[in-house]
DNA sequence: TGATTATATCAAAATATGTTGATATAATTA
DNA sequence: TAATTATATCAACATATTTTGATATAATCA
């Protein structure tokens, strides 16, 4: 079920520090001009979360394409980086599901 | 954090069924009396899940174990039966954690 | 154009997780 | 008490996931 796979992508700490950047990188009143995105400031790129959480480049690459592949982020290529976001619809449906499934409130 | 753990429990299609039924089984307005145990027919003992799943009984500890440890479900021992029952409560809270950590609503 | 920068992908290795069958423990029943 | 039943645990194995370093691709910059 869906559930289970978003539960899977939502059961490493690296990923699930990595959303929790994404979203408040989101909700940010004043987004920080970083890394000459200077067109559109919100999401962050594959370098940023690289240096934020000091790994290793392809590491970076293998945790966000296990994200982006359960929906829970969404991409968009901007020149030669690649933005990413949280996708709130996504993570509103688990919950959603859960209460459901759990008969939960 | 507490909320990668449950979302490891979680991520087991296997766990995630028996959270269900034993949600259901708690939840059921008439509870059948089963295998016996005729004084508290709610939860579910080690060998109702393994003969609603047909899974060989280490397998079920196995997973049982996992669950009680994050605390998702709670254990009771009854003669020689074990019963569980799903811990909405740790569901709630696992729920409401999300939502602060992902901005939901 | 050539050098640089950001990201993707791959294969190998490391680590973690799940499954099985065997055996152990402990309560129950005959 | 002996046999039966329910569950726990263990070691071996199978499978899946994560990490790393190397290499590839493609956009940008000088």
């Amino acid at each position: 079920m869906d559930n289970v796979k978003i539960s899977q992508a939502l059961s490493d700490p690296i990923r699930y520090k990595i959303l929790m950047m994404l979203v408040r990188s989101e909700n940010a009143c004043c987004p920080v001009i970083s890394n000459n995105a200077v067109e559109s400031p919100v999401g962050l790129c594959n370098c940023e979360i690289m240096n934020e959480l000091s790994m290793i480049q392809s590491r970076v690459s293998y945790h966000m394409k296990e994200l982006v592949e359960t929906g829970l982020v969404n991409e968009e290529p901007r020149g030669k980086w690649k933005y990413y976001f949280a996708n709130s619809k996504k993570m509103l449906d688990y919950v959603d599901q859960l209460k459901l499934d759990f008969n939960l409130e």
